[in-house]
DNA sequence: TTATATCTTCCACCAAGCTGGAATGTTATG
DNA sequence: CATAACATTCCAGCTTGGTGGAAGATATAA
């Protein structure tokens, strides 16, 4: 039987993952990605299993996680031992980091929307966005 | 009558208004600072008109503004025939910004919470946020 | 065969905003 | 006067995650 895994070169694999090659390439070169296999002409080439682990990167990416995380959620899936708990921290944790940011964001868009509803945006030089910058307490 | 401005050399500025000196340096380096003025030792004087700038600056940078954005507030705060309008555009625009970003966080903190509701979390492997990042659809 | 596409490595550079440190000069404190 | 705490310049590095491009080898298409 032809259980061999398709040989992709490197760009094939970035079309069917949606990683660039550069990217691929610089994956490899910090260690998230083992070294890949190589032709005889000394091309990269990956397999399904490959393919797989360059969409899991892209995914988990997608959902911000860190390179560094992404390297510890690799580990865990490749880990058949692993606890479905140390996932849930590293997810956890992540959410934690998001919710701080957007509430950091969620405070400078009050402050934002505020400002700029003080503001009559005409052709006159008053303006409560400066005034605020300037510290001038909101008068109002 | 004794109308001049009191002189603060660049580390006293910095604990009057919270930039730190290297960043002041660092402003002035990039120009979004003028060249300041300088004392008979080479040492940078700031007087009160300098720090209402910096705490513009602060504040600004507070608020979420690149430094280019904040040049161009700077501007507008010293230009006396600037149309409100102008400093309205930049503000309103930057909300834009931070709305795409907090709509983008919140997309992934979504999909993260749906993720980890749905892992167990304790010493088995089975885990749907790597069941996810790996492709599988959810199954549920 | 020739042209184009793609692969290789390697080095540099980008955003954005600082921060650290060395070498050296000045000021303030005891 | 000694010494610590400032100041100066200048260059380097850091963060995170890549991207650009040159020089050269290989592969694919007409």
């Amino acid at each position: 039987m032809n259980d061999e895994s398709p040989r992709y070169n490197i760009g094939q694999a970035a079309r069917r993952t949606g990683v660039p090659a550069k990217t691929i390439r610089y994956y490899e070169s910090i260690g998230l990605l083992p070294p890949a296999l190589r032709g005889e002409n000394g091309y990269r080439f990956y397999g399904t299993n490959d393919l797989e682990t360059l969409r899991f990167i892209h995914r988990a990416r997608a959902l911000g996680f860190a390179l560094k995380d992404v390297g510890n959620l690799l580990a865990l899936w490749h880990d058949k031992d692993r606890c479905s708990a140390d996932v849930k921290r590293l997810a956890t944790d992540h959410i934690a980091t998001v919710e701080k940011r957007i509430a950091e964001l969620e405070s400078i868009r009050r402050s934002l929307v505020d400002l700029t509803k003080r503001c009559h945006g005409d052709d006159r030089p008053e303006c409560p966005i400066l005034g605020d910058l300037a510290g001038k307490s909101a008068q109002r």
